[in-house]
DNA sequence: CCATTATAATACCATTTGGTATCATGTATA
DNA sequence: TATACATGATACCAAATGGTATTATAATGG
């Protein structure tokens, strides 16, 4: 169990509170996709699409390589896994028992104040 | 392993996207506090911290409770814990070879075309 | 009761964000 | 080579964001 706090997640971060964004890296779950191709499931322009896409890759969850004239967007789950790290520091909180003692010791010291 | 896509998460990633935000939800790790005793540790206004926490319990990380003229400020994981299910949907990508595999696959279709 | 304290509410401001439109550049291809 | 195509770059806009200051409300304590 990792304890220790990964830090500069704030670019993955700021990438993952947009839902378009979070959308995009599910797409790319299924494969590498092009500007052009990521274009054609959002409801906005190209520009837009690779404005999120350069955003996603500053969060270093993608990243993007040139063929030619197209550029091949690549999921990074590496960035994800700093996230996904950082969570897992509140993990006692949802999964072990001393959490339910620590808030009832709390509730107590509330109503005794 | 869970692979259905928690929904309603916006308002929690919003949350998360600001470093001191994060910072409050570390703090709050240690034990409830008022608005007051968390304004103590930011180099913020207590109308600023206020802010945060708002936008933390929209995020439904954090619970409040009024206690007298106070008001208790404490970690919610429930939301933490679906962030960390919604980053579960990439795990394969980061621990499974079937990763390493479908990447060469499409590095070998992007060679060919 | 009165002063203090903790918070709430509102207005306001500068910056960032998510989007568009437009134009430039590089790459395939007929 | 000429032309279409995929992307990059820039300028611009409205709305959201992170912050302050100010005023109001409500609970506590002497």
């Amino acid at each position: 169990m990792i304890q220790t706090m990964p830090s500069d997640l704030q670019g993955a971060f700021r990438a993952l509170a947009d839902p378009s964004r979070r959308e995009m890296l599910t797409r790319l779950r299924d494969g590498d996709m092009t500007i052009g191709d990521m274009a054609g499931h959002f409801p906005m322009t190209r520009a837009a699409v690779k404005k999120h896409l350069t955003i996603l890759e500053q969060g270093r969850l993608i990243s993007v390589h040139a063929r030619g004239r197209e550029r091949i967007n690549r999921l990074e789950p590496a960035a994800l896994k700093d996230v996904a790290g950082w969570l897992d520091y509140f993990s006692t909180f949802w999964d072990d028992k001393l959490n339910r003692l620590q808030t009832a010791v709390e509730a107590a010291e509330g109503n005794s104040k």
